[in-house]
DNA sequence: ATGAAAGCGCTAACAT
DNA sequence: ATGTTAGCGCTTTCAT
């Protein structure tokens, strides 16, 4: 009464018997091997072909220890600047014959941890990772380097690590967005910031104090204000800032969504912007050219940055590990001005 | 001269050495096996931990013949509709102990086939997929059947194959938006669709194109254009659609995107929207609500879409093949009547 | 409660 | 140009 098995996948093994030769032959000749004759290798194609024969990658990995996995960790992937990212990844990696594992942790950092685990499992040949808002404990990337696997970070990096790491200047473009709003005429300028242990939050804010000092601005604390960067967070917080006694005349965001909140409350309160109020965010995601007013932003070249590190990872790859030295490497971010701050007069 | 292999992992192997067992034992104590001691488990525990062992996953899935790993295919990341519906499948598949791989295709044809190939050579249990919009020829995914791989399409379906789909009901979304903008007053609304070999598109053209009917309109070919459905050609074909002799007062796309273009021409040359022109889109993207106006368009539920198909790759997998029947799933959605329909008098 | 042994499917060094 | 053989790291049946 046994089912004959029809469920079970055709192995070399099986080509190799209808042909009458051995499983290395085949092997052989379905990696194109030099001194396999071309009569065989048409064969086992076509026996291949004709047997549904399905190449086995987990057991090809096992023996060769190869996984070709670049595994690749953000917060979300419905980030403009994370799918960018990922699809300049992805360009060069298919080029060099990697597959892409693209793992989101939706900024939580249990998930995070399991990604980083899966992917030290699955035998990945190198990671590439931007951090949760919630990291601040990275040992389970330190598990990565111990296991010799390649790590690299990219804008929210874990500083203390000794691996590679892409960084946008957000320093820099902090500073010019906050010298930008200072130029068209803002006197009061306000800022969102996320919280302090993220590299690219501290820094934002840091490009701000430091543009606003430069330019000899007394800081007003009351000005900045910590929060989670969301739409509904940007909204809120601009409304206790306009109910200050004495409101800000601009407001510069760490984050394009709560520069968007922030938009989305001053219409609806029907103040101008510019004009009583300019925007600024940080990012260019999409949606700050398409809204009216369009948001003044800054642009981080994210697919470049997927392109170049993908090419360093390969790089790292194929060095000896006693030759490669991390590298830290740092874009410069562009300002886009658009009609939110065009003028503030 | 000979480098100590200091970058060899640690396997099952090593730890059963160093605690006088077999490999079998380390093997059941960490699975918890009931009939290990519980001072075997420890010292294996503790073992595996000094010694930074992480298993295998490769050889396990090699020995077990399963991978945990759920293939998804979508056309892009970064659209609200598939993230979203990755999203409802990630929360579902980590529950049951599924890894999710994100596939992305870019809507190329090319790179469908490869990662169909891929996932199956990878071992995947089960494929998802919602097809690029330049898939006619389904012969990669026939070998996903053959491979005897569950297969779910989603959205954009391949009809011709008996496998379980999740669709929207374009034909009853595109009928509620066209009827509502009879309702506020449009007499003459155009239409952008996709190519019609793709389902959606097909079926949304179809339900436009019977409320009309049913309303008594006389159907006006001028006023229906095929385009790709961006934002470019939705600006483009716009202008074209306001170029006609008789210009129409509404427009039905079959994409937010086209329909946000067809706003940026209108409000470029000082429209009224609605009033002289109503605009409906159709998927909600998050960015449909942001802009002034916010655009009428579509709600497809696409997180309980990714929860739902996940339930059902999970019930696929465990239900012995003879006894799967595939099913075909209707998600009725929704209309979000925004300002640019408000009222077209 | 643990060990011995076989094998998942493939590759590659070493034959011939 | 092809065959032989061993083994990647793990699981699991059968044995004790």
């Amino acid at each position: 009464m046994d089912i004959p098995e029809v469920n079970k996948k055709t192995t070399i093994h099986d080509i190799a018997k209808m042909l009458n030769v051995t499983a290395s032959t085949v092997s052989r000749a379905m990696k194109d091997h030099p001194r396999i004759s071309k009569e065989t290798k048409k064969a086992v194609n076509d026996m291949a072909e004709k047997l549904n024969y399905q190449p086995n990658f987990i057991a090809s990995n096992l023996r060769t220890g190869k996984s070709n996995i670049m595994g690749v960790i953000v917060p979300r992937i419905n980030r403009d600047f994370f799918s960018n990212v990922i699809a300049g990844i992805e360009d060069v990696a298919y080029e060099a014959g990697y597959s892409v594992l693209i793992c989101q942790t939706h900024d939580n950092y249990e998930r995070e941890k399991k990604h980083v685990a899966s992917l030290i499992n699955s035998r990945a040949e190198g990671i590439i990772a931007s951090l949760t808002i919630e990291t601040k404990d990275v040992s389970h990337f330190e598990k990565v380097k111990k296991s010799n696997i390649p790590l690299i970070f990219f804008d929210r990096v874990a500083e203390s690590m000794d691996v590679s790491k892409i960084l946008v200047d957000d320093y820099a473009g902090a500073y010019k967005v906050t010298e930008h709003l200072i130029k068209i005429g803002c006197k009061k300028i306000a800022h969102f910031c996320g919280p302090m242990f993220i590299n690219v939050y501290r820094d934002r804010k840091r490009g701000y104090l430091d543009a606003l000092e430069k330019h000899n601005f007394k800081i007003d604390t009351n000005y900045i204000i910590q929060n989670d960067l969301s739409i509904e967070a940007g909204k809120q917080d601009m409304e206790r800032l306009m109910l200050l006694p004495n409101p800000p005349d601009a407001i510069f965001s760490s984050s394009d969504y709560s520069a968007l909140g922030a938009i989305l409350y001053l219409k609806e309160k029907n103040y101008k912007i510019p004009g009583q109020v300019a925007v600024a965010g940080f990012s260019n995601e999409k949606f700050t050219s398409l809204i009216d007013p369009g948001i003044t932003t800054i642009e981080q070249h994210s697919k470049q940055i997927g392109n170049y590190i993908a090419k360093l990872f390969i790089e790292e790859i194929s060095t000896k590990k006693e030759n490669f030295i991390p590298r830290k490497t740092i874009i410069t971010p562009e300002l886009c001005i658009r009609a939110s701050t065009l003028d503030n007069l």
